[in-house]
DNA sequence: TCCTTCCATGTAATCGATTCCAATCACATG
DNA sequence: CATGTGATTGGAATCGATTACATGGAAGGA
């Protein structure tokens, strides 16, 4: 693989002139220039990004350290990051955490050694250590979907949805079809959507006059195993729910897993509902009652923040609204059309 | 942050013997190497991976470029290959082509830019120029899933998964169910699998007396709207099959919501196979018959054979086999069981 | 014609590691 | 006591770029 003195041979300059041509440096006379790109062309060079990252202390590089790849929200998160730093001529490296502090503490830690230039982070748990150093020692960084607090995290932007209205808009969906015994299976409540959304399904709720009692509160940790003891737990409660509300979609296809092998319905033995709309939604059976996040907007937003900070200039915190669609997992769609 | 001299001037020695403590050089006496360390953890230092690099000319990095990354399967596969990877203490960078050849060239100029010490690619065309460059400048290279012929590009290994077998047992399926007009939404002709899938299918259905008529061909791009135009189309012919298979899940997608926006049924109007199978299939209406491939020993095969070139061994390709998942979207299942 | 100024280019330091080679020292051997 | 051996350690080159500073020559003004 050429280097830049093997350029600099075969066009008849120093390396200075060719690394002046290549930055588009004004003061290389036009036929120099000619000459550079000519041999850049037929050694095929490309600049070591390695060697110029050393030099420049800066690598186009953002990192991103997700909760799960698996789950679609954060999928479709990851692209639409992806996308809109490329448009900025930024690269990002994706950390998947799989909910699992260890590892998202081993993401945080490579992508530092490795000198990414600002840092994505959807935290898993309460406070990465890792994580705190990084945002201590000034590393650009940015908050996604979930945040978390501490010391020296105060300055940190949040790009975040807000569930609270949408939350409110299902409750009342659920309780025009009649629901009245109303579970949740929450995130973990190191997160903060994990306690965000118990708190505005709660309020919301006790709004249309109804409870939410603690054993209709079951602990998931945002993956597919967990909706599925969770939903079990409820089903075997004395009085089982008639209603549950997943705070995440993986959750969810638990929770149906779990009530299509025992047999039971939905919505007529039990309605469910889900945060986080996915496009297989609408073919489910039944097609099921979602939260939609505006992630492509949220991903943006993340890039844009996390890029001011980078190039030094301030950035600030994001709230976007989430919005309820509708479907027939929670009971027969309001007669309102014909 | 704080470089190898901080750690040096700390502890009392040179550079050199930092690194020799840090790369565990039997030659270094214990008390030296106790008072380096006792430095290393004061400073909190972490070397610097991007000054390593350039050294020793090894990122201990991996590329990944995928044809899409809102595919569960690529999803699935990515993190399988990441998991592998991190075992052996390489990190992988993923690039996601989205089905354009384009920006699958865009990711692997980056990524060798980057010097990842290997590239493991499931290609989206025929022959990006990087791509091909890069194979022949002898950079470690491995296929997944998707291959690509061309000269310099025979000795790299392909890890794939045989479809075949498993597409002849969803012909045997589709004909005991009494289908007899099929159809097919192919993948683009530029990939393999795209043009495999096809053959596959056409000849499996001679076998069984039926024809792949070409009006029944239908070109797709693996992605949801393709699939939703193509079902679109064969829908519309004077004869229109009565069962359609596409050759991924996203296609499966937009045909089911083709289908589902003409107000027919699947089964019964028309039935519906997919290529890759996913969680939800589990949970649609109906439940989708899917050939479902070995995803994660697909990509633990791929690391491995990739891992074994980038540390000089030889590498074979691996061909591993898909099996079909008989569900409802065909017809009855077989009363084989009460 | 001589001096100033500016343009184009080269020289060399630098980024943070790794590693070859040399130097030092303690100790053992003859 | 002189010399050889092996264990530790340091000095300095190196990887491939960027960039401050120096240099040489041409052009312009007096």
């Amino acid at each position: 693989m050429p280097a830049i003195k093997d350029v600099a041979r075969r066009a008849g300059v120093s390396v200075a002139t060719v690394s002046r041509v290549l930055n588009d440096h004004p003061s290389v006379r036009a036929d120099t220039r000619e000459r550079v790109l000519a041999a850049v062309a037929d050694l095929g060079y490309r600049p070591n990004a390695v060697a110029r990252s050393l030099r420049t202390d800066q690598t186009r590089t953002l990192g991103l350290v997700i909760s799960d790849v698996l789950n679609p929200f954060f999928t479709e998160l990851a692209r639409s990051v992806e996308d809109a730093a490329r448009e900025l001529d930024y690269s990002v490296v994706i950390g998947n955490a799989d909910e699992r502090p260890d590892l998202q503490d081993h993401h945080v830690r490579t992508l530092m050694d490795r000198r990414i230039d600002g840092l994505l982070v959807s935290p898993t748990d309460g406070g990465s250590p890792m994580m705190l150093a990084a945002a201590r020692a000034g590393t650009p960084m940015v908050f996604v979907d979930r945040w978390i607090e501490g010391e020296g995290l105060d300055r940190v932007p949040v790009i975040r949805t807000d569930g609270r209205g949408a939350i409110r808009a299902l409750v009342a969906h659920l309780c025009a079809l009649g629901h009245r015994r109303v579970a949740i299976i929450a995130g973990p409540a190191a997160t903060t959507t994990g306690r965000e959304r118990v708190d505005a399904f709660r309020s919301a709720l006790r709004e249309f006059g109804l409870e939410l009692y603690e054993d209709h509160i079951g602990q998931g940790d945002f993956q597919a195993d967990s909706g599925r003891r969770v939903t079990a737990r409820f089903l075997d409660l004395p009085h089982p729910p008639d209603a549950i509300f997943a705070a995440d979609n993986l959750m969810a296809l638990g929770a149906m897993d779990e009530i299509r092998a025992r047999g039971l319905r939905v919505p007529a033995d039990v309605a469910l509902a889900a945060f986080d709309d996915i496009p297989w939604f609408v073919h489910t059976d039944p097609p099921i009652t979602a939260i939609a996040q505006p992630t492509g907007a949220l991903g943006r937003a993340a890039v844009t923040a996390l890029i001011d900070l980078v190039e030094g200039r301030p950035a600030e915190s994001v709230t976007l609204s989430a919005r309820l669609v509708t479907r027939r997992s929670c009971g027969e769609p309001e007669r309102s059309k014909p």
